[in-house]
DNA sequence: AGTTAAGTGGAACGACCTACTCCAGATATC
DNA sequence: GATATCTGGAGTAGGTCGTTCCACTTAACT
């Protein structure tokens, strides 16, 4: 799925280029469960390599991040020129909000590099800024067809996607799907004016929900089991 | 502001008395500004006290934290008795969340130890569930009137406060309104149909405010002044 | 098959950080 | 002025985290 090894600087031996995948698959688990502040250690036993074998192939966690997220970015400008594409300019405008907080909330580590985590924080930022015109495209898109109140703008939506992904990470165990419901009052909140009546999507919150997402805003009880399998990149339609 | 020597167990010598406001005072600015996540010895420095004066007044975070955020709850408490008063539902509604999300964003470690930060946990449960009663009301008086969409149910309300008051923290000092713009949105959101063509109040983020919300997501280059003087406790209208 | 260069694991190290205590000296109280 | 109370801050013990070192294994090439 990832990078496999990149033939231009040296050929890399058989063992060692296996297990750099192995490293990679293993940080993608174990920092789409647990954000990008884990130990290399936590990366070297998912992965049943060194932690010596970590460091000789990824000497920071830039590196191992970069890696790992380089085209995180790539692939969200993908989804906004899609949504651009869309015939329905609000239509289009939704779909990016769900497939974006899809992957946002379902990968606490991609959230966080996005988000602004202090790890290749140059490099995300430099990516970021490139997918700024097509966000903008977006935004006025929908507001010249009247479907998104005229007073949004572009810088909004990242601070909305912050908002509700805010709440993932916790809740992503008992109710994955959780986010889809404060989405869409977001989305009512922000088109000109209701269409249809719309009805919140996943069920309302369980005490338990609650419960697992407070549990998790605070490095309280969380030392169960480390090898908590997650879905790595993309299980949201 | 906060509690007095309390005279039923025994009666404190002067000084200590003294000292022990000292803490508190600090505490209650420090945790505001930080979070509940400071040291001992942060608060002992505030206080200008030594920390085994803070460590002797209060033997774990917990008896501090319970101590500064007793009334916390019951205030809140008041806040829905008080908008439950109010003539118009939507409005003792909207009302409602202004005054509690005010408090939560201007105090990070109220936040905190609301949405269940690890430190008075049971107590503060016990308190927030004695709290459910008065908030279902809220929702359904509401509901009845036809202004707060049906299917909105009273365990939304508390995640609906995390989420907004997840951005604040790091725009508190560039942009403490910024939460209302959202609230807003939010709002638009929750109401069966918008009723006057609503505007958006604090101006859009600037970039500087998405940046520093995002310096504060993560323990990154925080370490400037540790003396940030902040608003202790009720500053928003 | 043997030589060699590349790769490996995990113990070990040092630089933090954090919670908490100890006690000689200061201070209130009567 | 006697005494019980309180104080400060140096000191400790324990933990975490990033990183390196080196005796050993393994792939690659002849």
């Amino acid at each position: 799925m990832t990078t496999t090894s990149n033939a231009s600087e040296r050929p890399l031996r058989a063992d060692a280029a296996r297990n750099r995948e192995k490293i990679l698959a293993a940080a993608a688990t174990v920092f789409a469960a647990r954000g990008l502040d884990v130990v290399f250690d936590d990366i070297a036993v998912a992965a049943d390599v060194g932690v010596a074998t970590v460091y000789r192939r990824f000497p920071d966690k830039d590196s191992l991040v970069w890696a790992l997220f380089e085209n995180a970015i790539d692939e969200i400008a993908d989804l906004v020129r899609h949504a651009n594409e869309m015939a329905n300019s609000w239509d289009g405008f939704v779909w990016f909000l769900e497939e974006a907080l899809g992957r946002l909330c379902a990968n606490r580590g991609l959230r966080e590099v996005i988000m602004g985590a202090p790890y290749a924080e140059e490099r995300m930022m430099a990516a970021k800024t490139r997918l700024v015109p097509a966000m903008m495209a977006l935004v006025e898109r929908a507001q010249r067809d009247g479907f998104l109140r005229p007073d949004v703008v572009e810088a909004d939506i990242p601070v909305l996607e912050l908002m509700i992904s805010s709440l993932s990470g916790g809740a992503n165990d008992v109710a994955p799907d959780l986010w889809r419901r404060y989405l869409r009052i977001m989305l009512d909140g922000l088109m000109t004016e209701r269409r249809a009546p719309s009805t919140l999507p996943p069920s309302p919150p369980e005490a338990v929900v609650i419960e697992a997402i407070r549990a998790s805003r605070c490095g309280s009880a969380s030392r169960t089991s480390e090898s908590s399998p997650v879905a790595p990149e993309v299980p949201t339609s």
